[in-house]
DNA sequence: CCTTGTGTTCTCCG
DNA sequence: CCGGAGAACACAAG
């Protein structure tokens, strides 16, 4: 359940490994992740470089050589995105994949990258949700308009939280699941968040207070730069980009703790359902 | 049956 | 009747 953080520590890997290096093979194992011909995906890309990897909201976005396009990557609920070095490869002492420490590629591989330098990007999916697209700059930009408001950016102010707040029906859960209002937080951190700030998730919007909204807003940002430094969470399939879990998990206070006690007073923390998302809350410390 | 991110579709309200 | 908001559904696979 890839969420801002994790999507965030796997760009930041990739940065690191990957940009300005060719691209020789593309191997597409799974014709729906890519929504087309495999072949005319394959030859979009081989022969080209990524010299940039940007990310809005949950969506990954790598820049082209041709800089004509562009590559989306979209990792839904089960997708991870695995680098291997030549020797992360070989490690073992054989000189094929397959005896690489992760045994990649594997069941779950539904495209993977191979670079000039013997380096290999894998796309697991198990569940087969998630998809890598290929789009020219206006087709981008269409995409990006939809997102609201991206914690880590200078747009999220307080001010701009309160607007996309204010006056909505819906129940606050549901609002900043909202992927046009508020960009990249999923259930775990919303159920956090949440906690953090006192607030129950079946709220209306519109009934929080100004004081409560403002409270809202810090604790998202400090919680999404807390979960960046630990890598994010690894709840069940989550893993960056060197293949490695997140350790946020071991910090979270509500999210899979139903029927546990409340870290803050004790109490029993409670799982409901809210927009549709199993939902987990302290009903004594959140009003 | 449960799990979840998002695009689509349906319904409601003014 | 139009537009927007919000809710519900579809998708996948363990």
């Amino acid at each position: 359940m890839p969420e801002l953080p994790e999507v965030e520590t796997i760009r930041r890997d990739l940065v690191g490994r990957i940009l300005a290096k060719k691209i020789t093979t593309v191997k597409v194992l799974s014709a729906k992740t890519v929504f087309s011909i495999p072949k005319k995906f394959v030859t979009h890309l081989v022969g080209q470089s990524f010299t940039g990897i940007d990310r809005v909201g949950k969506l990954l976005i790598f820049s082209l050589s041709d800089q004509k396009n562009f590559l989306l990557v979209h990792l839904k609920m089960t997708g991870q995105l695995i680098y291997l070095s030549k020797q992360g490869l070989v490690a073992g002492g054989h000189s094929l994949k397959k005896h690489n420490i992760f045994n990649l590629p594997d069941k779950s591989t539904r495209v993977y990258f191979v670079f000039s330098d013997g380096s290999h990007l894998f796309f697991n999916d198990q569940r087969r949700f998630g998809y890598l697209k290929i789009v020219e700059i206006l087709e981008l930009e269409r995409i990006k308009s939809k997102y609201g408001i991206e914690p880590l950016s200078p747009n999220f102010t307080k001010a701009n939280f309160r607007l996309a707040v204010k006056g909505r029906k819906k129940n606050i859960k549901a609002l900043l699941l909202d992927q046009s209002l508020i960009s990249g937080l999923g259930n775990i951190y919303v159920d956090e968040a949440l906690f953090a700030a006192g607030i129950r998730p079946l709220r209306t919007a519109s009934s929080l207070s100004f004081k409560e909204i403002d409270t809202l807003y810090g604790v998202i940002e400090v919680l999404i730069r807390r979960a960046i430094k630990h890598r994010g969470t690894t709840f069940n399939n989550y893993l960056d980009a060197q293949g490695q879990k997140g350790s946020f998990a071991l910090k979270l206070k509500v999210y899979g703790r139903s029927k546990e006690e409340c870290l803050k007073c004790g109490g029993e923390i409670k799982k409901v359902k809210v927009a549709g998302r199993g939902t987990h809350f302290c009903p004594h410390c959140q009003k």
